[in-house]
DNA sequence: GGTTGCTCATTAGC
DNA sequence: CGCTAATGAGCAAC
């Protein structure tokens, strides 16, 4: 791997020649198999089944499934069935200010459920409108007097599993005192991993590639919540990544398990992953550690090695002109201890490397990519590429490093050139084609959000003006109990049991530091203006604005759409719905039929529809209509699809009596640049008109119901 | 804000 | 089948 070297001298592009003390080529032979189908057939794996290039939005070809990602309607059934929302620590059932030592697993009761409080009757806290019946996302968490303890919190899934708190690892720290295990398996059952059979386990499909880097991240997400909130640093697992990865390992929940050449189904190119382990889970690259993937295949009478995949780990914006080549270092020559350094040897990877250039095979390449927020790395699936020469080069400590350059299979679709491309919109070197407008919110939002049209000749969408938040005339509602605020004078921080915000969140904040949603509650409490935290507090998200870069574009057939040039993790916060407050209660319903820019939270949402009960699940979630068409934001242009990568959240923020419902767009997954943004505008209810003002939708999705509001 | 140190999980290969 | 060596990312503390 070119990082072990402790140099960079690949990321130059081409040969730095000034580090290059001693070059010798070794060979740059022409493939021995031209036609590389026919020369691999000797292969002793099972060849891959043929890679379909499927576009997000469709169409989709038989045996091509889309991956719908959050909740099928199924799944509330299962919470249904229990009379009790399956909520995994984060549900409908939000459980009171939990003190901090109540995730311990109780280790003195035979069936491992603490004593369960009684339940108390809820409170209304907005009295705004029968729509809320008795639904607990109406109910202020305060006044909830549920205290589960974590077992509780799966227990409606899992209520013959297993309670013994598995030891693991160096476990023992306060820190493994929940119970992972029924987390996990609250997540699995919910996502029917329960069920999951070695077809999949060895062939993925988008579904199943979909369906396990969702529970990975919100897994993961969720553990990193739980550690963070216990205020404690020492002596528990701080990478809650590889605890999430080994936990699905465990229980078999993997796909694409078997080592294959070429490009792995389920997976496109250009899809991006944040952490080595998700490129493991789905068969992408397999070494949780190593950058080169290689297995043993059969060639006539005896067994090589050849490469299956890389990860090169260079910075974008120094790796050379030509985007289709990457001149890769070989593995090994570090001694780890001390960084000492010695030859690389043609063993391992190199190897294998060398030998997938003589049999000319596909080798998939993982760019990583150092990601500007944070210290962490962005990996981009940049499809295939052929290795083309090697040679052996001195490093500065004078030992022989292996070089190999890899180019990329052309026809592929774009990948990682395109954050190239972007990065050059952004720093000036190159200009967007097809903008019309650089920044249709006139300075509003503190980044630009392009108008682009590279489709056809219009010129842009009706006139509107921007605003960045939403515009009431009347409080959403009014709290009997004047909230004063948190007390947080530098920002709200997780396991201060003394902040009031966080209490109403359950004892636990809703962001990361990063600005994540941890977990997918239907209602988070944001600090307000009586809190004393700074407005970069983090517990503030959606009231900071736009933090990514957006733009508004022409799709082929749907209008105008939203997508952005920066890659969107899951549980990213991408913007508030903003507008006019058209309805706040029960009552007509204005003019909604005739704006195609409305907003509508009343509408039954697949989400939210998990952690209710079904007989209630026909209700309206939240009685509140927003109309961006003439005040608005880049929300409104953001187009329905039937399977979405983003979805809305109510936000409240409270001022003395009055209480603002605001609405928050998270990503679902992680959203590669340029990717349409769309989020799953829900069904009208019958009793708000349903039924009217059907449109036929083009979302593309085979899930796709064939029309939408 | 760069650097350093620590630890982790997976798998090839014996 | 069980064990071990090889591999580098991610994070936190400096």
């Amino acid at each position: 791997m070119e990082q072990g070297l402790g140099s960079d001298s690949n990321h130059h592009g081409p040969i730095d020649k000034s580090r290059v003390l001693d070059v010798k080529p070794l060979r740059c032979l022409v493939p021995v198999f031209p036609n590389s189908s026919q020369g691999m057939s000797s292969i002793s794996t099972p060849q891959p089944s043929p890679f379909v290039c499927v576009p997000p939005s469709g169409p989709f070809p038989s045996g091509v499934q889309p991956f719908y990602p959050f909740l099928s309607p199924n799944d509330s059934q299962n919470g249904a069935q229990q009379n009790q929302p399956a909520n995994f620590g984060f549900g409908g059932s939000i459980p009171a200010p939990v003190p901090l030592n109540s995730f311990r697993t109780p280790t003195s009761h035979a069936n491992g459920v603490t004593g369960r409080p009684k339940r108390v009757p809820k409170t209304r806290a907005f009295g705004s409108g029968s729509a809320a019946g008795d639904d607990d996302v109406y109910s202020d968490s305060q006044n909830q007097s549920d205290q589960y303890t974590s077992a509780d919190m799966a227990d409606t899934t899992n209520s013959g599993k297993q309670r013994g708190r598995p030891k693991r690892g160096r476990s023992g720290g306060p820190g493994e005192d929940f119970d992972v295990e029924l987390l996990v398996n609250g997540f699995l059952t919910l996502f029917k991993l329960k069920e999951f059979d070695d077809f999949r386990r060895t062939n993925g499909d988008k579904d199943t590639v979909g369906t396990i880097l969702l529970v990975f991240d919100m897994l993961r997400r969720r553990l990193t919540q739980l550690e963070e909130s216990k205020g404690v640093t020492a002596g528990i697992a701080r990478r809650p990544d590889l605890k999430t990865c080994n936990l699905l390992m465990t229980k078999g929940v993997r796909t694409n398990n078997t080592k294959r050449f070429g490009h792995v189904p389920g997976i496109e190119v250009g899809d991006i992953f944040f952490f080595r382990m998700e490129l493991c889970l789905v068969g992408l690259h397999a070494p949780s550690m190593a950058g080169i993937d290689y297995m043993s295949v059969k060639v006539t009478m005896d067994e090589e090695p050849l490469a299956v995949s890389i990860v090169s780990s260079g910075g974008y914006d120094d790796d050379g002109n030509d985007s289709d080549v990457i001149i890769y270092s070989g593995q090994g020559g570090v001694q780890r201890r001390d960084g000492q350094m010695f030859d690389q040897k043609l063993e391992r990877g190199n190897l294998a490397l060398e030998k997938s250039l003589h049999r000319a095979n596909d080798v998939r390449v993982v760019r990583g990519i150092k990601d500007i927020v944070g210290n962490g790395k962005i990996y981009v699936y940049d499809g295939v590429y052929k290795i083309q020469e090697s040679w052996a080069e001195k490093n500065k400590s004078g030992c022989n490093v292996f070089k190999y350059k890899l180019v990329r299979v052309p026809g592929q679709a774009e990948a990682f050139s395109i954050w190239k491309s972007i990065q050059q919109w952004k720093d000036g070197t190159a200009t967007r084609p097809g903008v019309i407008i650089p920044d249709l919110t006139s300075g509003v939002e503190s980044l630009p959000v392009a108008l682009v049209n590279d489709v056809d000749g219009e010129k842009g969408p009706a006139h509107f003006t921007y605003v960045s938040a939403l515009r009431y005339s009347q409080p959403f509602s009014n709290n009997n109990k004047p909230f004063s605020g948190c007390h947080c004078l530098g920002g709200c921080q997780p396991g201060d049991t003394n902040c009031l915000c966080s209490h109403r969140n359950d004892g636990v904040l809703s962001y990361s530091s990063v600005g994540l949603l941890y977990t997918s509650k239907n209602l988070v409490h944001e600090c307000g203006p009586t809190c004393s935290c700074p407005p970069n507090c983090r517990n503030r998200l959606s009231q900071s604005g736009v933090k990514i870069r957006l733009e508004v574009f022409k799709t082929k057939n749907r209008g105008w759409g939203l997508r952005s040039w920066d890659p969107i993790r899951a549980g990213g916060f991408i913007c508030e719905f903003a507008g006019d407050v058209v309805k706040v209660t029960d009552g007509d319903f204005v003019n909604a039929n005739d704006d195609d820019y409305i907003f509508d939270a009343t509408r039954y949402y697949e989400p939210l529809e998990l952690v209710r009960d079904s007989n209630k699940s026909k209700k309206a979630p939240f009685p509140l209509v927003v109309s961006g068409k003439n005040n608005g934001n880049v929300a409104r242009f953001m187009n329905h699809s039937c399977s979405p990568n983003v979805y809305w959240l109510p936000v409240l923020r409270e001022s003395n009596n009055d209480v603002f419902m605001h609405i928050a767009f998270f990503a679902i997954r992680h959203v590669p640049p340029m990717q349409e943004l769309t989020y799953d505008y829900g069904i009208v209810m019958p009793e708000n008109g349903g039924d009217g003002g059907k449109k036929k939708c083009l979302c593309g999705s085979d899930k796709c119901r064939g029309y939408y509001y």
